[in-house]
DNA sequence: CTCCATTCGTGAGGTACCTCATCAATTGTT
DNA sequence: AACAATTGATGAGGTACCTCACGAATGGAG
């Protein structure tokens, strides 16, 4: 309309935006199914590896550090104790908490799952050389940036 | 390692797949937060809008144009059949088939829905200017490149 | 005209998130 | 000490997907 000419570039950000949200989604589908072989899961894994970075620590800065409402934690730690992952025990400080903690099997499935996943993303981000990598990098720095 | 310096700019494949899909999530939640207030969600507007669009099909037809699993489908019709914005009657033809339908009070759910998604998309895609969606649309392309 | 393979939809169960309502424990505040 | 407000975790219930197993209906081969 306004500019005419270059029809299939100059999309809209609504065009782009759903276009966006479908890539993520396939992505996010590949990336899982391929750690699946594993036995794990991103999401698993990033829980995992704020344990490793910062020792045990309770649910609610869990909660925090992950970016995910504390049920949602609840849940994950809930799968990850069942496969004794990790440990969860009552706070003697105060009794509220939880303190979640990384076990042996954890550790290692955690080392595991690091290399299943950089693996998985490396192969799907990978499409793009270091300069689109670079470029998409700004655009997502760009979109963090609305107040969501 | 290889390289040195340079250390915000060339990020690693995994670095911005994780950017990547963190920021998808985020954008996905700000989409649907907003279109809840209209009593929708993005996947059922999309399921409304192929009906829209090719008139009734069945479910088969929905989950190969959708991209999703047969049972997905099978999922949100129920729900928009429980709203009242969709009508499932089995086909005469071949039973085995449900063929599904866009009721009136789907049909202005439909508008409404476009309506709202769009806005939301526009708010946050429209973080980037008309190079920078093109630019992204771009990468895009070339993710989907990629087998999966 | 039988049978068998295929197709359609769904039951069951799983992962990843969310919100809202609750309960228990802690920390103020008088 | 006594009560109120806050905080930590969870129960219940929801959306969005998936896979696998299965029954019902079809359709094609013999």
């Amino acid at each position: 309309m306004s500019q005419r000419e270059v029809p299939s570039t100059r999309p809209g950000p609504a065009d782009v935006g759903l276009r966006f949200l479908a890539a993520a989604h396939r992505a996010r589908g590949a990336i899982d199914r391929q750690m699946a072989a594993a036995g794990l899961t991103l999401s698993r894994i990033k829980l995992l590896q704020v344990l490793a970075g910062r020792g045990p620590v309770h649910q609610a800065e869990l909660a925090e550090v992950l970016g995910q409402a504390p049920r949602s934690v609840t849940q994950t730690v809930e799968a990850l104790e069942r496969l004794q992952l990790v440990t969860r025990v009552v706070d003697p400080d105060d009794r509220r908490r939880k303190t979640v903690g990384l076990t042996e099997k954890g550790r290692s499935a955690l080392t595991a799952g690091e290399q299943a996943g950089h693996q998985a993303l490396e192969c799907i981000f990978g499409a793009l050389d270091a300069g689109q990598l670079a470029d998409l990098d700004k655009l997502l720095a760009c979109l963090e940036t609305v107040p969501t």
